[in-house]
DNA sequence: AGTCAAACCTGGGCGC
DNA sequence: TGCGCCCAGGTTTGAC
């Protein structure tokens, strides 16, 4: 699920509710979501502490925490890390409750299990098994158009691969980088270095534009994903190709209708009219 | 070194 | 109703 915009939400809704605030305990149900992190080491560490900051790098929370210590959030496929402070019991695949001083708890939730936890020394955050292979991120000033064309530059890999190679570039998943190729005009079949200086630019506008949308929109809900409080994000209904198969692409002029392919076991979306293949190869 | 398919885990939806 | 199959937003592993 998560992808950058996602994350982000939750980032922007859990800074409102949990900085400053202290957490009295935490609930570990499974342990097998803590990565590198004994469950007593983290009842221990967390309990007492105030938050301090909630930031984000790529699809990767960090919760920094009074005392010298971070706790790193991964939501995977299908995790849901939200605040509540109503009475409900917690649903099923709840697998760490964070409880409040005062009143309310933060959820981690995730069916799929592919999320974890991890917790360590602020000191060593970004050389973390969690963050150390994460790189630039996606919606920070380094991420440059000049830094997409070095990333690019001279590979022959496919250009969606690249795109979703979390080292190189941190935040897109499966969903904006099929939305990010549509309103570049690039074909997903594209090769990295099919692509001219224009392209390259294009497409850095298409991705900064698409990610900017789907933030203010608050992510993009298909089914399990939601927002720091708990409710559906809106980018699903403003979403042009992925999952679109069979529609009509919505350009004016254009009479195309939106495919799907299988590129390296995932699905991906395009309008055979209005994306390019870049180069003849 | 670079590239890419398969595996990890679970649930929902579909066809039979 | 039930079974089996396919699908899913991510990341890591290992084979070529």
């Amino acid at each position: 699920m998560p992808e950058l915009p996602e994350v982000e939400t939750i980032r922007r809704d859990l800074e409102q509710t949990l900085v400053g605030r202290t957490i009295e305990a935490i609930t570990i149900h499974r342990d097998d979501i803590l990565r590198e992190t004994e469950p007593r080491e983290l009842r221990e560490a967390v309990a007492g502490r105030a938050c301090r900051s909630v930031r984000r790098r790529g699809k990767n929370l960090i919760l920094r925490l009074s005392g010298g210590a971070a706790l790193l959030v991964h939501l995977g496929m299908s995790g849901q890390l939200y605040f509540t402070d109503g009475p409900e019991e917690p649903p099923d695949h709840t697998h760490v409750v964070v409880e409040l001083s005062g009143e309310g708890r933060v959820v981690f939730r995730d069916v799929r299990r592919f999320g974890h936890m991890e917790l360590v020394p602020s000191g060593r955050v970004a050389d973390s098994s969690t963050l150390r292979n994460v790189g630039i991120d996606a919606m920070s000033d380094e991420f440059s158009a000049d830094y997409l064309a070095q990333m690019l530059e001279g590979r022959s890999a496919l250009l969606k691969g690249a795109l979703l190679d979390q080292s190189r570039l941190a935040g897109l998943g499966n969903i904006y980088v099929c939305e990010a190729l549509y309103r570049a005009g690039i074909h997903p079949e594209a090769r990295c270095n099919d692509l001219s200086g224009g392209d390259v630019r294009r497409l850095h506008a298409a991705i900064h534009a698409v990610l900017a949308e789907a933030i203010a929109a608050e992510g993009t809900t298909i089914s399990d994903y939601v927002t720091g409080n708990g409710v559906p994000g809106s980018f699903q209904d403003r979403l042009r190709v992925y999952g679109r198969e069979g529609e009509p692409c919505g350009r004016d002029g254009c009479e195309h209708t939106i495919e799907r392919i299988v590129q390296s076991n995932r699905s991906t979306y395009f309008c055979p009219g209005c994306q390019r293949r870049c180069r003849a190869r």
